[in-house]
DNA sequence: CCTTAATATAGCCAATTAGCAATATAGCTA
DNA sequence: TAGCTATATTGCTAATTGGCTATATTAAGG
C-alpha cells in the first residue's frame, strides 16, 4: 500500500529536476510562504514562479491554501517519502560498495596490526 | 564531503523522470546488459535505447564496458546515494505527519478504551 | 576480404519547457 | 467606487526532448 504509481513519479522527478523548484522546496521546508516571498530570492518574473508553483502543485509537493488576495504555499512531503521508497529498492547497491570498503579497511587494520616492523 | 553538487542533481533527477529510464535501471539492478537485452523488452528502437542510455550514463546512473562488439551496461548506484541524502533533508517532515497520524490514531484508541457504551 | 551482428550517429519531427512582457482577475482599503 | 496589491493567465520564443528511419562504425567469423 501507498506505492506511489510510476506516472507520479514521472512528475515529481521532473519537477525536482530543476533548481529553482528545490530552492523553493528548501524556502518552504522552513515555512509557508507566499508567491512574493517565493519571488524575491531569485533573479527570475513572479510568473516565472508563478509556473514553478503549478509544476511543483501538479506534482503534489506543494499546496496552495487562501489567505484574502494570497495564496500561501506550503510544503507536502508525500511524494517525496514516495521518492524515498522506490529509492530504497537500490538502496542495498551502494551499502554493498560501502560494506566492500568497510571490509577492506577492515583488512588493511588487520594487517596493520599483525605486522611486526 | 561526498555532498552532490546541484547540478549533479538536475542530470539525476531528470534522468529518473523517464519511466523507460527507469526500467531500464531496474532491469540493471538484476546485473549487467548489453543494448540489445534492454531493447528487448520495450517496444522501442535501439537507438531510441541508445540515445536514453547516453542520458543515464550523462548523469552517472550507468557505467559501459567494451567486450568484443559489446558494450555491456551496468548500475552506478552512486548518484542515488547523492538523492538519498539530497531527500534526507525532508526526512522529517514526513515522518512527522506520521508521528501526528499515530498520535491521533492512539488518541482515538485511549478514547475507545475509555468509554462506556 | 566479405558478411553479419552490435552499437552509435545523424537528421528529422512533434511535443514540452523555462523564460519573458503584457494583461487579467481578485481582494483589500481609502 | 477607485486604486493598490497579490497572483494568475495569455501568448510569444528558444531550447530541449523522446521518438523515428537511415546510415555509419566496429569487431567477429567464415
Amino acid at each position: 500500500m501507498l506505492a506511489t504509481q510510476p506516472q507520479q513519479l514521472d512528475l515529481v522527478f521532473a519537477a525536482l529536476a530543476d533548481p529553482t523548484r528545490r530552492a523553493i522546496l528548501a524556502r518552504l521546508a522552513q515555512g509557508e510562504a507566499t508567491v512574493n516571498d517565493l519571488v524575491a530570492p531569485f533573479d527570475l518574473a513572479q510568473p516565472t514562479i508563478s509556473k514553478h508553483l503549478k509544476v511543483l502543485e501538479g506534482a503534489g509537493l506543494v499546496s496552495r491554501g487562501r489567505s484574502a488576495q494570497f495564496r500561501p504555499v506550503r510544503l507536502e512531503a508525500g511524494p517525496l517519502a514516495g521518492v524515498d521508497q522506490w529509492i530504497g529498492g537500490y538502496r542495498q547497491f551502494w551499502a554493498q560498495s560501502h560494506d566492500r570498503l568497510e571490509a577492506y579497511v577492515k583488512t588493511l587494520q588487520a594487517e596493520e596490526s599483525s605486522r611486526d616492523d
